[in-house]
DNA sequence: GTCAACAGGATTGTCAGACATTCTTTCAAT
DNA sequence: ATTGAAAGAATGTCTGACAATCCTGTTGAC
């Protein structure tokens, strides 16, 4: 037997289903930025106890998904902008060294599988759910960094862009933003399947510059 | 009054307490990599209850500091050598990044302080006190993320930097190794100091490549 | 003697209920 | 209109409890 074949099936809590569904929700933006989370209300929407709700919200409040103030309670963060322009110069570094990386390991199965996204992708783009766009364009990345081979930047990059989730909605909602998406997406795609490391760097942190702009207009705007 | 002045006293809770006191012993290596937490035993020893003990651990374990598995409780975290390789690769992206960025905003208040600490090192690594060494560096560091003009790269720092604490302190025992840093902690200060940010990151990445040999070096003869 | 089944204890997951403290809001008084 | 007090709501924290699960050492069978 392989000395750390890890196949402990691992028993989900109710702790950890309430984390999921809370992310998913707050992802989901189901939560506006800056309502407040009221435990009481939760625990009875959720059908849970007070304290695994609480260990939920530690979770995600580590996370940095939800703001916890003492005797003020959780709430969902209402990021300033200083804030996301913060978190896009992070997330470029990171995701432009994925993109690099990527475009040298990943093997031809996972390659046909970006391609497969990006299609999707393309189809929701062309539609009007902003909602599908969101998760076609998360799958795309998510191939990428689970093929730059460092697990760590993926995780970081993971938790970076699930923080600013409700912007990049807002900003695919943008007139003309999701084709414009695509076409960089496209880009990067290419760069990957050619081998191409250097043009896939490029592609990508042009890529995320558009996003960040995207972004500031439509706070502009929708504010 | 500015609208976003937030003068907020924020309260102390159990909750934050004890996230506090519980990180500190981790990263000062209390407990051992791999070791068990139990909780009716750390209830005892902090004084507290098992649901505010609960919270925290799960905190910590979104930080990842601590590994929380399903009717198996806590235990603090057993990192492979891919682990620390792939942390002390982010690591060099963001830090050689604050460490560029630095070097062009840097006032020269905070460069004062950044010798200031680069002397306690100094003291430290002619020392034999592997604690003093460790946390002085931890001081230099800290200066240069403040400075970088981005708190989220501070942040993601911060929590990749205290992953490695254990392996860190080990390395700084190393033979010759404080001495080694401390001429290339000098070298990143010269070149912030001359606001030179090229030879900034040049050095930045030289350490912690120097590091992380350390670390691998230690490691293996260690263990 | 080795291996498997099996108890028993230890530990965690989860809940209910309670109470003091703190925040928020309402309403009255100046 | 501003201030102040009081009521109501929400959080922080604890105690106690119990079922489910894991770990360990013992027993029994081969």
């Amino acid at each position: 037997m392989p000395p750390d074949l890890n196949l402990r099936v691992l028993p989900r809590t109710v702790q950890q289903e309430t984390v999921d569904k809370l992310r998913l929700a707050i992802l989901s933006g189901v939560f506006a930025p800056g309502s407040r989370l009221i435990e009481s209300q939760l625990c009875l929407q959720l059908g849970i106890s007070r304290p695994s709700l609480r260990e939920a919200l530690r979770s995600l409040a580590a996370e940095r998904l939800v703001d916890i103030v003492p005797n003020r309670g959780p709430s969902i963060p209402a990021l300033t902008w200083e804030d996301i322009t913060a978190i896009y110069e992070v997330r470029e570094l990171l995701e432009v060294e994925a993109v690099g990386r990527c475009s040298q390991r990943i093997t031809k199965d996972q390659l046909q599988e970006l391609e497969k996204s990006l299609s999707a992708f393309a189809d929701a783009a062309s539609s009007n759910d902003s909602l599908a766009r969101v998760t076609t364009a998360a799958d795309f990345y998510s191939i990428i960094l689970a093929n730059c081979g460092n697990p760590i930047l993926e995780e970081i990059h993971r938790g970076l862009v699930a923080r600013i989730s409700f912007f990049r909605a807002r900003s695919m909602s943008l007139e003309g933003r999701a084709q414009g998406s695509l076409a960089e997406m496209t880009e990067i795609y290419e760069a990957i399947a050619a081998g191409d490391e250097k043009a896939a760097r490029k592609a990508s942190k042009k890529h995320i510059l558009k996003a960040k702009s995207a972004a500031k207009e439509s706070m502009d705007t929708t504010n």
